[in-house]
DNA sequence: GCGCGTTACTAACGCGCGTTACTAGCCCAG
DNA sequence: CTGGGCTAGTAACGCGCGTTAGTAACGCGC
């Protein structure tokens, strides 16, 4: 067991060179000059000996961490069944490798959300921070604005002025009943994803309202439900709704992960999709095209928006301040046979 | 904008105290003797400057980073895809909080695997690693095995002595297999959940030949087929079965996510389930309770594995070196509709 | 032979903290 | 009053690196 630690000076003292030399040459320094055959005595010292800098060392002397952190305001329990997270991290770590970046990953309990934040950036430990799933309520936020750590929200929010990537939820869920209507229905329920804390949950409801009425349809609000991401809640919502005596012929559920449950839902009630009942999802998860019948939905491209907005956070990093605050990418409808 | 950056050096001016005496009382050093008066005093000027000690350069001091990685050997486009990370995620998050750790996340490409291991925890960025489904072939292990860094695998290898964490996937199989056999199925597919690299799949086909010899039924190879994780390969997988021309009136899929193509495959030759053909998974995805028909399957307990990984790798950084090497959780039968 | 510009390096400081070794003051037994 | 043991605190070093300012050697034109 050879543990010594290698430093550069080890590096240095091989090589006969300074440390300085050594971080010169390792680091391509422009604008110093140093001749080649020193350059290569140093590479070879460095390689015979296994160096690897230390990244903290680096860190605390360059005063960048060169990691960014993910951060959710979520329960862990709750994190355990995101959907998204894969699509997201694998978007993530595309970017963030090839830029020799690391990613932290942080979630953080309601309570203490407002400080949070802040600590994490002032410790240090990343240079800035990609903020999942934002909440109108987030108190933390508005410090974050004030104190200028590079951040970027996916998923928009209304007030807030920082850089956010997103797709057009109003838009895509109008699309969506659209084509509900499209198709013949005029009764039409509404799942939202979630909370209307969570701003994508009243952007899609609006969206869909905005169809109806567009087509001449009045929004009965006794025809809305909130679920809460999970199949469960989908579950629930839809008995709620098969319970209510309201008459619908299709449903608008603004997540394919609650609409996974609410199919359940009808199933049970032995009604059957499309013929008895359509149902159009948002998302597109991966099981969508799987499901029993293939769900139509709307596409949230998620890797697309990670991708998007890691970029984006290391354009800020790097100190441009694009004008355009808010990303905005396509959604797609997936046509399947759910409706 | 007060940008300045608030240093332990700005807390004890403020306090009237060294340095030193800052860190000892924010520390809680023990051992030292220090007034309650003075400690006050420098607990009230550490919030009143809002002082958040450097990450980096405590790091750089104690020689621990306080922070453990999770290293994925898989491009990122097959992250995006995988089932469990959520869960995983979300287990490891839970326990990495309590400690005051920071959960890192590294995908490693297959090519440069040998150093890369390595090179993440000689540059000090983290103190210890959990692997996430290991390859029989990963060379990079066994240096990881010699330089002696604290590492946990999720996934058990043979040959390795590294710790790790897992369930019995021979047994679980087995018993799955063998819940097949008791309804009266003799003619079993079985569908491997990826290729045999990873150690999971040959010892999940195992199982299921254990279970099938013990009952006197004839294992035979070309009833079997492997997947590749995804949904897609799963429906591949289940045409190429069934237009094999063999005969079998049930399938162990030992993946969920690669069951739900499966299911999807069997749809589409209009045979039903359970009616025509039985199917059993392994897993116990999220969805699995809401697929049609809701899905018999093995239930992984994945985010206690991730807990259990994440407790055991902070005792192996503690300097403990428990005896038992490889922890196994139970698996459970889940029944439900789908043979 | 002098000044000046290059080239090829190096000494030394600072990043922000933990920690060891040391001191200054005080009390009390001998 | 002396010396030993405590309390309360501090100066200074080191963690491993990036980086600035500076130097020594060398050529070259005048």
């Amino acid at each position: 067991m050879k543990k010594k630690r290698v430093t550069s000076q080890d590096v240095a003292n091989l090589a006969g060179v300074s440390r300085t030399t050594v971080s010169m040459v390792l680091n391509d320094v422009k604008g110093v000059s140093i001749s080649s055959a020193t350059r290569q005595r140093v590479r070879d010292a460095a390689n015979k000996l296994g160096y690897v800098p230390n990244a903290t060392a680096q860190a605390l002397a360059t005063r960048r961490a060169k990691a960014i952190g993910l951060v959710m305001t979520r329960s862990p329990h709750h994190i355990a069944s995101d959907t998204f997270l894969p699509q997201i991290l694998g978007g993530l770590l595309d970017v963030i490798r090839q830029h020799k970046f690391r990613l932290l990953i942080e979630s953080v309990e309601e309570e203490r959300q407002e400080s949070i934040y802040l600590e994490l950036a002032r410790a240090k430990h990343i240079d800035g921070m990609i903020l999942l799933t934002p909440r109108i309520d987030d108190k933390g936020l508005k410090k974050l604005e004030e104190v200028g750590i590079p951040t970027v929200l996916m998923g928009h929010l209304n007030g807030s002025n920082l850089y956010s990537v997103d797709v057009d939820n109003r838009m895509a869920a109008k699309n969506a009943t659209q084509y509900l209507i499209d198709l013949g229905h005029s009764r039409i329920a509404c799942i939202a994803n979630a909370h209307p804390l969570y701003s994508a949950a009243p952007d899609r409801v609006l969206g869909y309202r905005d169809a109806l009425i567009s087509a001449g349809i009045l929004p009965d609000d006794n025809l809305i439900r909130h679920a809460d991401f999970s199949p469960q809640s989908g579950f629930a919502c839809m008995q709620s709704l098969l319970s209510s005596k309201e008459e619908f012929s299709a449903v608008f559920v603004a997540s394919d992960n609650v609409a996974m449950g609410a199919k359940s839902a009808l199933r049970e009630s032995d009604l059957h999709i499309p013929d008895d009942i359509s149902i159009i999802g948002f998302d597109d998860i991966p099981w969508a095209p799987y499901s029993d019948p293939p769900l139509t939905t709307v596409r949230m491209p998620a890797q697309e928006l990670a991708s998007e907005a890691c970029l984006l956070l290391l354009d800020l990093m790097k100190g441009s301040a694009p004008e355009k605050k808010d990303v905005v990418l396509d959604t797609e409808l997936i046509i399947r046979q759910s409706c």
